[in-house]
DNA sequence: TCCATATTTCAATATCACTTGAGGTGTTGA
DNA sequence: TCAACACCTCAAGTGATATTGAAATATGGA
C-alpha cells in the first residue's frame, strides 16, 4: 500500500455518516443490509446514503450485491486492515502504544529512556 | 472519543503531504524537526508546510515548541492511538483481523483452507 | 403491460480544502 | 538599529466534497 491509496481510504472514513454506515454494517456481519435499511439506520435520505455507499465502495470498505429488488451492502474490513497496517507499521514504525491501542488497551503515557535514543 | 473527533483526526491524516510529515516526524523521534526541515523533507513551500503543520497540530497529531528562531515539531501519537482504538474497537467490534494487521501481520482472507482454489 | 418499490444518477447549491505568493511577526546577531 | 532568517497569516484562485430534491433506471408482481 502506498500513501495515495491510504489517504483515499482515510478520506472515505473521515466523514461521520460514512463512519456510522461502517459501524452499522460491521454490526450486521455477513448478513449485510440493503441501501434503504442503511439510510434509515443513519438517518440519511436515500440519495445521500447511495452517495456515501458508493464512496465507501470505491474505497473498498464495503461490497455490494444485488438481491432481487434490493442491493445488499456488507462491510469489507480488508482495506481497513491494510490501511491500519500502513499507518502503524510503515508510517509509525510499529509503535507499541499504537498496536496496544488497536488491541483495545489504553494509550499509556510515553515512558522514554532518552539515553537510549529513539 | 466520539465520531466527530475521530473524523477530524482521520481528515487530518487523509492527505499525502500530512502523512509524509507524520512519517518524517515519527522517524525523528523526540528530537523533532523545525518547520523548515519538515518542508524541505516533504518538498513543500514554507507556507504550505505551515498550513499542514497547523492542521496536524489542531488534530493533536503533532506538538510544537518554539526554540529560539525555530519552531520544533514532534509527532504525538496519543491522538492517533485513540482514533485507532475507536475505529477497531468501537466501530469494528475489535475485529481480530484488524488487530493483527495493526500488529504487522497479514490481513488474512476469511477462508481458512485455500487449497480449494478460487 | 402497468404499477409500486428500491436504488442510483443528475443538477444546483453551498461549503470546505489545497495551493500559491505576498506580506507580517518575532528572533538573532552585526 | 538594521538586516537576515524562520515562520505564520492572509487573500485569491481552483478544485473537491456534501446535501437536497427531482428524475431516471432496474426489478418483481398484479
Amino acid at each position: 500500500m502506498d500513501d495515495g491509496q491510504a489517504t483515499a481510504v482515510l478520506g472515505a472514513l473521515a466523514q461521520e455518516t460514512r463512519l456510522q454506515i461502517l459501524r452499522f454494517l460491521v454490526g450486521r456481519g455477513s448478513k449485510g443490509a440493503s441501501a434503504g435499511e442503511i439510510g434509515a439506520a443513519v438517518g440519511a435520505a436515500s440519495s445521500r446514503a447511495s452517495f456515501h455507499l458508493s464512496s465507501l465502495s470505491q474505497a473498498g470498505l464495503v461490497s455490494s450485491e444485488r438481491k432481487s429488488r434490493c442491493v445488499i451492502y456488507r462491510a469489507e474490513l480488508d482495506a481497513l486492515g491494510a490501511v491500519l497496517k500502513h499507518l502503524v507499521q510503515d508510517c509509525c514504525r510499529g509503535d507499541g502504544r499504537l498496536v496496544s491501542a488497536c488491541a483495545g488497551g489504553q494509550v499509556p503515557p510515553r515512558r522514554t529512556f532518552s539515553f537510549l535514543g529513539d
